[in-house]
DNA sequence: ACCTGAACACCGTTCAAGT
DNA sequence: ACCTGAACACCGTTCAAGT
């Protein structure tokens, strides 16, 4: 049910997403879906909690190091994202609405916690960061769509776009680590 | 023109902005609207334009410590966001396809590379800044409408809620600041 | 140049009725 | 519990025709 929307979202993307397309793809009527969600927001909902859920860094691969996780949590994330076309918008309208999709903020506050900073700190940390992702990443895969849709000679001036963009995201994740090692040496 | 288009957003929200609507607003046939725009996208960007256009912090009450700037333009960008309903969404969007809204980004961009930073710094750092302020702003909207739409006692909770958003927002903000002050001294 | 009228191809959602 | 069929109240956009 909610892999037939996935589904839906890769091949068509968030636009074309639509109820009655998904119940087509279902082989039901548009009313039917209303026996599982109580509108397309909650359904969102869904497909946004597991959007975000694939982004699973194995325990072990979780480096020790506070700023290290961050980094790697951080770029899980933004993979996570990119695995689903219009992944970001999805997840950014569903945790805007406060209707989910909001593992990212506790895990990455999580690490923060690590890092010896308070309860506070590190919520306020993550939501930055967090919103720094949706961003970048939506930014990110709007270029991809504009791209795909054929301007001029796009290899030529997607060779070495796709670094460009990780390391700008790199960077913004970065500065933020910076951000928060200054503000407690300044303690 | 434009004038009444933001009046039903700040009276009736995004999701009631419709051609239709807007055409009946002017006393016309949605067809009208046609002839002065190519689309709604593009409407929607004139608007986003007009919103971010409000921020204007006149030249003189620019502070000279390029940190205290950029902390007086990014308060200046988010009253402007918030002067409009859904204000922050309507950017976000129009920033996102690329149809304008980018004068903060320049403005910003500027303001830290009088800090002393290289463009391509300036750059990457002025969006990450704005992706914050978007991201921050829309939430805080999204609340807005959510307590006016009146929960239990919106009074008792929102007492001296806007104090915690002004305060989270600064702290984003001087988070970013210090990132960028620390990537300069460990140069 | 600017607008009307009418249409096209859709939406999300509801609800009685069926099994 | 789950689905159908039909409807309601909308959308954005196009296009011939008028002035």
């Amino acid at each position: 049910m909610a892999c037939a929307a996935l589904r839906i979202l890769d091949n068509l993307g968030l636009p074309d997403l639509t109820m009655r397309r998904l119940a087509a793809e279902l082989d039901v009527q548009p009313s039917a879906l209303y026996h599982h969600f109580p509108n397309k927001q909650t359904m969102l909902a869904e497909l946004a909690d597991r959007i975000v859920a694939t982004h699973g860094l194995s325990p072990e691969d979780v480096p020790e190091d506070w700023r290290d996780a961050l980094r790697a949590e951080s770029a899980a994330l933004r993979d996570g994202l990119l695995a689903y076309r219009d992944g970001a918008e999805v997840v950014s309208s569903t945790l805007a609405l406060g209707l989910g999709a909001d593992a990212p903020l506790h895990r990455l506050a999580g690490v923060i916690g690590r890092g010896g900073f308070d309860d506070s700190t590190a919520a306020r940390a993550s939501s930055v960061l967090v919103h720094f992702v949706l961003g970048h990443v939506s930014h990110e895969q709007q270029r991809m769509q504009y791209d795909s849709l054929g301007a001029l000679s796009p290899e030529l001036k997607s060779r070495g776009l796709d670094d460009d963009q990780a390391a700008s995201f790199a960077f913004g994740v970065d500065l933020l680590v910076g951000g928060l090692e200054r503000s407690r040496s300044r303690t």
